[in-house]
DNA sequence: GTGAAAGCGCTAACAA
DNA sequence: TTGTTAGCGCTTTCAC
């Protein structure tokens, strides 16, 4: 273990300018009963010294400050680092130092990091969270760490939140592919305790009952958001008696799963099968079939977060807020049309 | 602001364990001096109570600090964001908690990071520079603060580092590309400033030496880490009164705008421009054409760097460590051949 | 407006 | 093996 960086502490700076550690400390903090000759002393004096306070022994003091935990579920996944850049691009001109963790979308491992972050006692917390359906989170709530959820919510976890409108986002996505013919129009999402799964899959039945198309359970296959989990959903989408002609899919590496499947049955994109995706993704444009997508504004989604938490922070009791993004649907090859 | 957290204190466990402090705060170090019983006791409270120790007080006590700073050029790049995982996942099982910084490949910004680092007096810093050739790590080497340099180097920064064989995969690259029939190969690589430019330019002139192959300075261009860059470097390359038959790309990101530019210009990959290109994806599989890879052991690299550094944490006296690791070739359809 | 002093929660001597 | 206790560096009453 190592020792400590600095021997320069509140002390000898106050002994530097001839003044209480009590001033010295006034001085830092901003406090403004201080006056401006011994302001002015205690200045210099840190000047001279270099000195800069120990975060330990302040966070100790007064509780915890200057520190933002952010969970994520899967830090490899574009979408989510989109967002984290965003998030890390606000924490960057504040006084916040972002702390991360990654759960890899287990619970438990999500757990633990929350545990630890609270423990830490860190400002807030944003947390793209990996379970919502049972009671995970409602300790969690009651500890009293400003916190905003990202892109997925949960009932147990009443907090602020930025989200995309995925059921107006699904909908307009399986409309697209109503209105270009399609009848058996396929779906794949991701697990259905996590609420982006849930709105998704609810605003492509909407669009389907809106249009009065029928609703098909073998057409609706909900998997893991994993790369493996969109080749499993798709291969079994394949063997169905009858496939379907157009396909939405709810996750960026669900795609690419499917993609994968789809290649190895050698069927045309868009002809024997056309295609919607969720996000748009760098690799979009050099891909064997461009995707017509619904492109999802990640940076930002991780900027209003990140700014949303650290207005609570200062304000902790502001009403709850809700910022719904809309997600872009962008046409490109896969769903048969330039319109 | 907010003010403290938890009332679970080392105090409320131990008066539930009927213990002193100190012995709750043996069991919690991992100290082996605690008979069985008593251990017993204790981590029953813990559980209990669910305790977790306050990181600044014991940060405070031990004067060290529980935080590793990461600072990468680009979290939005796939290679990175595969080294964060694995620094996130050794660290997950460590005491220590992992601070991002993105510095968007600006000195600047990554200047402002480390000094923020610095100053909070991280236990340590992995770090992925973004500039190599002048003395803006100087005094940073003099902090005293352990510190690993991922995936790039630089002269005027003498710490451990966890690296690519850069040399070698470009060479071994160039070779397959040559060997397949080529006398044109052309390149495309990042900033000179950079060491992981350098060194793959140098394993790219190397193989050609190697072969006999003259090396021609129109068919070498650098550009920025990035699509953009990568897709201006394609159209330079493209514009050449005699294009090159192959190419290697040193950077995924540089891969994915260059396709822009061929698909652009309706080139035909492998036919008319056989290809090589650094990073493994995931998105490979659903490209027009599968890419032939050096495909870079990114999460290893994450892993390897965590721990290089706790160790060095451990054991500041200990020899100054460089680790290679070795791409390793994927044969795919870009380059013409199945070998 | 200023200083003295009491801890924040924890660990590591030092005693027992 | 265990408990007692003195701080780590800082902020913040509370007197003055």
């Amino acid at each position: 273990m190592r020792k400590k960086k600095s021997n320069i502490t509140i002390k000898v700076v106050a002994d530097r300018a001839g003044v209480s550690t009590a001033t010295v400390s006034r001085v830092i903090t901003g406090s403004d009963v201080v006056s401006p000759r011994r302001r002015k002393r205690v200045d210099r004096a840190i000047k001279e010294l270099g000195y800069s306070p120990n975060r330990a022994a302040r966070e100790l003091r007064i509780g915890a400050v200057l520190k933002i935990g952010v969970v994520l579920s899967d830090i490899q996944n574009p979408f989510f680092t989109g967002c984290l850049a965003g998030i890390e691009s606000v924490l960057q001109s504040s006084d916040y130092v972002l702390i991360l963790g990654n759960s890899k979308e287990d619970p438990r491992i999500e757990k633990m990091h929350l545990n630890s972050l609270i423990s830490d006692g860190v400002g807030g917390i944003i947390l793209a969270l990996t379970s919502g359906y049972d009671d995970c989170y409602q300790d969690l709530a009651k500890s009293d760490i400003p916190m905003v959820a990202i892109d997925r919510e949960s009932k147990y976890l009443l907090v602020d939140s930025v989200v995309i409108d995925n059921v107006s986002a699904s909908f307009q996505a399986t409309e697209c592919l109503a209105k270009l013919g399609h009848r058996r129009i396929g779906y794949i999402g991701g697990p259905l305790h996590i609420s982006t799964s849930q709105e998704r899959l609810k605003g492509y039945k909407e669009a389907l009952t809106n249009l009065d198309i029928p609703i098909e359970d073998d057409l609706i296959v909900n998997g893991q958001y994993r790369q493996g989990g969109g080749c499993a959903a798709m291969e079994e989408l394949l063997n169905l008696p009858e496939r379907p002609t157009a396909l939405l899919i709810a996750n960026n590496l669900m795609t690419l799963g499917a993609l994968e499947a789809i290649y190895q049955h050698d069927i045309q994109i868009p002809e024997a099968l056309a295609l919607v995706a969720f996000d748009d993704t760098p690799w979009n444009i050099a891909l064997k079939t461009p995707l017509t997508v619904i492109a999802q504004p990640t940076y930002q989604l991780g900027e209003f977060a990140a700014k949303l938490l650290l207005d609570r922070i200062k304000n902790p009791d502001q009403p709850l807020q809700k910022i719904m993004l809309k997600g872009e649907l962008i046409i490109r090859d896969s769903c048969g049309s330039k319109i």
